[in-house]
DNA sequence: CTGAAAGCGCTTACAG
DNA sequence: CTGAAAGCGCTTACAG
């Protein structure tokens, strides 16, 4: 078998299609199309091209297989971060779901800026990626349109929006963020306190739920939004903890944007004896890891980022394979677990 | 500059070689060379060239440079798993390195098993990476054999070894468990357990760390070790801890094989009144995100795993560009971080 | 339903 | 130091 290629100078090595054509005794296009399960090739054809692949352990080359077709089988993803769980478990699903059907994930970190993003998108489209998945909806007019003219599939996630042709896969956070503190309001708490980071436009988005649910309550005060733009962290949620007790001694609620931050709050609160929901309740956001087993366990949103990535997943599947898509944007919802924080 | 391409039917709309070499008036292949900074081209031409590929907007096609060259763009990367920040780090690390440096990162997820590893080796060198990051030194020989014969360079993270050929970046994993448990040792703990989860090879190496510093010390107890194979996690954690208590009330130390465990211990022990310190000294491993704002904050052992993802990101390049490496084998250490907890 | 020809956009040898 | 030719391993469009 190496007869054939060892003539060639520049031989890979590889056993080729055409190997594999010469082992069928059929031509080289009739087991392109065999393999990749085209119909138009008789079944007992398929299924000799199909032994002799199987017999020379072929593999076909990506890369040949990008060029012919202009198209690869990769798919980028970009999120802001990885230190954020949140999107390590949205990745995680995202690449569950695409391995098996045949797609590789890039992965690439934005750090929540629309200028990396586009940068990204502009050196990654270059690779003629089968898919795209993006997070959200904030991005510069640049990658937009970079995103629309190269026609590759792109589904959103992490938010929805009922725009034409946008496909996506979310919840409403700001449905999340109301529902959240419509809870607090109902465990008959007053005067809460939002207290959020990073600030980016989910976050925002959560807070716009939170003023809707004080409005409608006529509650509602400036004065108790804590909005910090650094990065949310566990340090971070202990000493915005402590800026509110400093700040507003009266207040009896505090609703984090995001666990980590709820979870430094906690640990901020066992530390100064602070009781926590007695004195003051605490919710927070994403029902992260650990946030069950804090002192007291942690009242939040649990949100659905590994169906989202699933069925984002899934839709992008369906799109690269120019198959139809029930629905374009896909309400995964969200569920409130109450703990005895609140 | 669409009329050359408009005639080909199969023209994909992107700006190529050609174009380039038309609009510098040079040959395709003197644009190539130019490009990739082969020295032999002539410093004007090379500007001229530049300027040319700069005006067109000029992006090298990835698949076609991979099938040409037999070599892509794309690194390669096995963890065990995503959820473990450990890994987190250490990819986001990875990735950092070698995107300025034109290469993207190929995620891997092995789930400890290395049947899997040897499965997705099988389907990532189908891609030809051009390099190749694995975890630690355990795998199937058939793994072994498909990297060794495939040629692709390849570099060993979190151990190390001085097998000939190898290259590494790491610590002694069996070293930072024997400190730690010497620390538990010097201040005057003589019961001290080792409970570990997940039982993979670097955790036996600690084991084996603990085990050499009790022995030394004259104070071994083989019924002073819990090892779980059930995947690390924060309630694990504090179910092994209560666990612990029950069947050795007299423990009065205990060395978590890492740091979600003992966070978990620790806030077992908040819950059931348990006086840390006081009462049982707890020690961790690895230093993970909150182990400094625990309560009390943790004792544990740093490890690089940012410096070892950059370090062997940096080294796997020389090994791209084929140049010589200094050493092949780093030992990037450890650092005791003595908390309020031992 | 099957095939011969051409082409995807680069790089590798081989010349000069 | 520069170039013409061939080839990497596939798939696309055009025939039959």
């Amino acid at each position: 078998m190496s007869t054939a290629a060892s003539k060639r100078g520049r031989s890979s090595g590889r056993v080729t299609l055409n190997d594999v054509a010469e082992a069928a005794g059929v031509s080289p296009i009739t087991v392109s199309r065999a393999l990749r399960g085209e119909r138009s090739v008789g079944a007992e054809l398929v299924e000799r091209v199909q032994a002799a692949a199987q017999a020379l352990g072929y593999v076909p080359d990506p890369a040949a297989r990008a060029l012919a077709s202009q198209r690869s089988s990769h798919v980028a993803v970009l999120i802001p971060l990885l230190s954020n769980t949140l999107f390590v478990d949205l990745l995680e699903a995202v690449h569950r779901t695409l391995l098996p059907a045949g797609f590789q994930t890039l992965i690439g970190i934005t750090h929540y800026k629309p200028k990396e993003e586009e940068l990204l998108l502009q050196s990654y489209m270059a690779h003629r990626p089968a898919g795209l998945l993006v997070t959200g909806f904030d991005r510069t007019e640049t990658a937009r349109r970079l995103i629309a003219s190269s026609g590759v599939p792109c589904v959103h996630v992490m938010e929805t929006s009922d725009a034409p042709g946008v496909h996506c896969v979310g919840f409403s956070q700001m449905e999340a963020g109301r529902a959240i503190t419509q809870h607090l309001l109902s465990r008959g708490r007053r005067r809460i306190a939002f207290v959020a980071a990073q600030l980016d436009p989910r976050v925002m988005q959560r807070a716009e739920g939170y003023r809707r649910a004080l409005h409608e309550a006529n509650l509602y005060d400036a004065d108790l939004e804590l909005l910090n733009p650094d990065s949310s962290s566990l340090g971070l949620g202990g000493h915005l903890f402590e800026e509110v007790r400093r700040r507003r001694p009266d207040v009896d609620a505090i609703f984090f944007c995001n666990d980590d931050l709820a979870q430094g709050g906690l640990l901020a609160a066992l530390r100064l004896g602070v009781k926590v929901p007695q004195e003051v309740a605490v919710a927070g956001f994403n029902d992260l890891t650990g946030s069950d087993l804090m002192l007291p366990p942690l009242t939040t949103v649990h949100t659905p980022r590994v169906e989202i990535g699933e069925c984002a997943a899934q839709m992008l599947l369906s799109l690269m394979r120019r198959e139809p898509v029930a629905r374009s944007s896909l309400d995964l919802g969200y569920r409130l677990v109450i703990r005895e924080s609140t």
